[in-house]
DNA sequence: AAGAAGATTCGCT
DNA sequence: GCGAATCTTCTTA
């Protein structure tokens, strides 16, 4: 699913205005997965990553930051998927204005970023996907481009895997030039 | 009740 | 390349 959801577009309306991007890296975190938030079993935090599939589950991270990611499996079974860049289609400007930054490499070039851009944070934890007035994920409207693989970005558990998804040769993608290609 | 670690980003060297 | 920022969550005592 983490390769599957690569060319799906995440919209978010907010007050502010509607903020949208093509999604162009993911992470898995599959079952089993001893780098996975829900490997230890549910916990309040990560109650919605055992729920349905295509919900939206928020967490903060290093006291500072939101991860956006989208559930994977069946209820009763904990896993998903870390968005970790989007493409920027529409509101660059409101995105510009939320992070604080100019150009449209860097808006959305990263997990928390993405996040940041899109403003989203633990108020959308646990929306459904395929039906929230705030927050949808849309199918490919447009070809994708080849995708890559690559070792996950970040941890320390269960590194080697190939876990990490991205769009070949995309400038959107997070970390340095060379993760891209 | 206290402490350590964390799916990151940014600024400075 | 390195370290700080900053706080929630989970583990251990």
């Amino acid at each position: 699913m983490a390769r599957a959801l690569i060319g799906w577009v995440l919209v978010r309306h907010s007050a502010a205005g509607t903020t949208s991007g093509r999604i162009v890296e993911t992470e898995a975190y599959p079952v089993g997965d001893p780098a996975s938030h829900a490997f230890r079993g549910e916990t309040a935090r990560n109650r919605v990553m055992f729920g349905q599939p295509f919900h939206a589950y928020v967490y903060r991270i290093y006291g500072r930051y939101w991860c956006f990611n989208v559930t994977s499996e069946p209820r009763g079974v904990g896993a998903g998927v870390l968005v970790r860049a989007l493409e920027p289609l529409e509101g660059i400007d409101l995105m510009r204005k939320r992070r604080g930054v100019e150009p449209v490499r860097l808006l959305c070039s990263g997990p928390a970023r993405l996040a940041q851009a899109l403003d989203i944070d633990r108020s959308l934890d646990g929306r459904d996907l395929l039906a929230d007035p705030e927050i949808e994920l849309l199918p490919p409207r447009q070809a994708t481009g080849p995708i890559g693989s690559s070792r996950r970005i970040g941890l320390t558990a269960a590194a080697h895997r190939l876990l990490r998804f991205y769009e070949r040769g995309s400038p959107y993608v997070s970390g340095p030039r060379r993760l891209s290609r």
